[in-house]
RNA sequence: GGUGAUGUAGCUCAGAUGGUUAGAGCGGCGGACUCAUAACCCGCAGGUCGGUGGUUCAAUUCCACCCAUCACCA
């Protein structure tokens, strides 16, 4: 089975630490343990390897607002992370920081080496800048009204109402987060990596790395754009590293966020005569390196991270798995509903096994988002974990102890059956290495139907009252443990506790994977004891609670009824407008860009009528429009309203059209 | 608006290169058992596989369009 022994290195994303890890995190962090538990039990060299991401604006105002150094907060925040993941079971080899010496000679030593390459350059840029704080603002840094939409209290990248990307200079009143003065746009010299003149390299690592699909789809649509070079250069003052050279620009977090995977490996490897750096990060060598992460981080680890690797010399990953978001009862995650949980608060109330198995029996290698649904949680558990898996074992365990000495028999009642599970133990190991974790469960828990069913079908409570039977017992339930033995090592990844605690009572010092695949028989086993007790609702209950936060105002409750009243109408303004202008819009299939007139202005508005009307004939009809709809930016350009039109679509689509005598400007009431 | 994903029993999800009665677990109902953490075992219920149209001898599975939800648009 295990042929090579495989050398592989896996990360998982870095938390930010400017907050507490929450169950949204918990689904990388647990998907990457798993499979890393899993290689170890395969018996290959794996190792696993992370650390806080410690660097950039957000984390040094924070730690200004509580009055302690950056240096402080995250040393704080690394050991709650710490903590936190140790109690779920989540097993680095070194967790560690990216504010390390490590991290800061590696990413000098690759920035330094793409700057030789002549992948580096320098150009003036305009930024918003706090004078009172004497410091240049991260555009999320920057709020004011939308220049577009007229939508106040705006991030300065873009606006959440109308979707309209633009620069803080462009926002009207734009005010700073950090002193809220207005802030002023001042020049500064930023450094560039020369990202756009790696696409065909980037593709050739896209094709090896055999990226999930949505992937791939996703970074074609990137490469369709095309790539932008990437300012890697922030100005003082910033909690990061300083540019060599430089007396006040420092590298931007995101280049040195992913060093931290080397880095923190380094940083191992000092320890372990066993490890190899180059072995893992220069090119020419026989191991795998794999980058656990979360779909919205996909643009840093499939394109600027390989890229920098590339442009250095250094090897790139073998493949990035990319995972999606998690809801909560099928809804983004909600302090007022006390769905957003961090890990602290479930580990106050609830077994982190339970949450290990739950994520596992719903996790695909797709970027699909899982849903955390709180009822079926219990279910689930209760009937997979305690019902079948370890009912098995509790149903034979009394038998072997109280009339047998504990002593499992020397051979197996029914070797075909034990046969069938060992069969599937390949089965389930490619599932575990291609992620689909929800299959192996899936398998693993029709295997244990199958166990239950065994022990129902010969009735060991019935043939103990038979003395000539004894044997017989003691042969079924032998079986039925060692059922429960093999599914509890396919386990193992998945329950590392639970997993520990049934090998105790069997008796055993360790479990391999190819263990499964051959029967305890004749040994001596301990008491058994509860391996893992029922998820108690109340439990689960407790912990919502505890995730509330109580809200100054409730949101105002919907009204029920979808009627509205004439004031709700008359907020649509609607008005005739004349069409100017009709033209086509290059690469969209169902667009047209109309030019209206409305009597005292002329707008821009994009209608998807092109199926149904030949440009030119519009030209001079009289339409109706939404006249204050909020404007929306969309690819082809700003659409200032919406003309209406009855139908389904495509051809069958029908403009509205006022009768003669109507002109531009009037208002529809 | 573009791109991608998703939409299958009350819930969580499988599945079908198109072909007789579409599956599992949970929940519900009925029965059986009493070894087991009220677990397990047997049986039943029930879904026009988001909608419309098309291709086909045949579509839930292919195609087109539509609707809904989610994500991304650096």
């Amino acid at each position: 089975m295990s042929a090579d022994r495989r050398k592989i290195l896996v990360t998982s994303a870095l938390p930010y630490a400017n907050g507490s890890l929450h169950m949204g995190h918990l689904v990388e962090y647990l998907q990457t343990d798993i499979w890393v538990r899993f290689q170890k039990l395969r018996g290959h060299d794996c190792i696993y390897v992370c650390a806080s991401d410690t660097h950039g604006t957000p984390i040094m105002i924070k730690a200004n607002e509580l009055g302690e150094s950056p240096e402080s907060l995250v040393e704080r925040v690394s050991a709650e992370f710490a903590r936190d993941f140790a109690d779920f079971g989540v097993d680095f080899d070194n967790f560690y920081t990216t504010h390390s010496p490590e991290n800061e000679q590696l990413t000098v030593e690759l920035y330094e080496a793409l700057r030789e390459k002549g992948d580096i350059y320098t150009k003036s840029i305009e930024q918003a800048y706090d004078e009172k704080k004497g410091m240049f603002l991260p555009d999320r840094y920057v709020r004011g009204t939308c220049p577009v939409c007229g939508a106040e209290d705006q991030y300065g990248d873009a606006c959440e109402n109308c979707h309209s990307t633009y620069t803080p200079a462009d926002l009207i009143d734009p005010v700073s987060v950090v002193s809220g003065t207005t802030p002023v746009t001042r020049e500064s010299e930023h450094y560039f990596f020369r990202l756009s003149d790696y696409e065909d390299r980037l593709k050739a690592w896209m094709a090896s790395a055999k990226l999930d699909r949505a992937v791939v789809a996703k970074l074609d649509e990137w490469f369709e754009a095309g790539l932008q070079d990437w300012d890697i250069s922030r100005d003082a003052p910033y909690f990061g590293f300083r540019i060599p050279g430089t007396d006040d620009k420092y590298f931007y977090v995101w280049l040195d966020a992913p060093v931290g995977y080397p880095a923190s490996f380094m940083n191992l490897c000092a320890r372990r005569d066993d490890l190899d750096f180059d072995e893992y990060w220069k090119p020419g060598h026989d191991t795998e390196v794999y980058h656990f992460i979360g779909k919205d981080i996909m643009y840093f680890h499939t394109l600027f991270w390989p890229a920098v690797l590339e442009g250095a010399g250094w090897r790139t990953p073998t493949s990035v798995f990319a995972h999606g978001f998690l809801t909560v009862n099928g809804q983004k995650m909600s302090k007022s509903r006390g769905t957003f949980i961090t890990a602290r608060t479930y580990l106050d109330n609830l077994d982190p096994n339970y949450l290990r198995y739950y994520y596992a029996a719903k996790l695909g290698p797709t970027i699909e988002d899982i849903d955390l649904n709180l009822e079926d949680f219990v279910a689930r558990v209760n009937s997979d974990l305690v019902g079948k898996l370890v009912n098995i074992a509790s149903r034979c365990a009394g038998f072997i102890g109280k009339r047998f000495d504990g002593k499992l028999a020397d051979s197996l009642a029914d070797p075909a059956l034990f046969d069938e599970v060992a069969a599937a133990s390949e089965r389930i190991a490619g599932h575990y290495e291609q992620r689909e974790y929800s299959k192996a469960m899936r398998l693993v828990m029709g295997l244990a139907d199958k166990a239950n069913r065994y022990i129902d079908e010969h009735k060991p409570w019935v043939m103990i009252k038979d003395e000539s039977q004894q044997d017989a017992v003691q042969a079924v339930c032998t079986q039925g443990l060692n059922l429960f033995r093999s599914l509890m090592i396919y386990l193992a990844p998945v329950l590392p506790d639970v997993a520990d605690r049934a090998r105790s009572f069997l008796g055993e010092a360790e479990w391999h994977w190819e263990n499964a695949s051959t029967p305890l028989l004749g040994a001596t086993i301990n008491k058994f004891q509860p391996l893992l007790t029922r998820v108690e609702a109340d439990k689960v209950n407790t912990m919502v609670e505890q995730s509330k936060e109580s809200l100054a105002a409730e949101p105002a409750a919907e009204a029920d009824d979808d009627t509205i009243s004439i004031d709700d109408f008359m907020k649509v303004d609607l008005r005739v407008a004349k069409i100017a202008a009709a033209d086509p819009v290059e690469g969209a299939d169902k667009l047209l860009k109309l030019t209206l007139d409305l009597g005292d202005s002329t707008r821009q508005v994009f209608a998807g009528i092109k199926a149904a009307y030949d440009p030119a004939t519009l030209v001079d009809r009289h339409v109706v429009v939404v006249a204050n709809l909020a404007p929306r930016k969309m690819r082809f350009g700003v659409s200032e309203g919406m003309v209406l039109a009855a139908g389904p679509g495509g051809e069958d689509i029908f403009l509205l059209s006022p009768d003669d005598g109507a002109e531009a400007g009037m208002r529809v009431k």
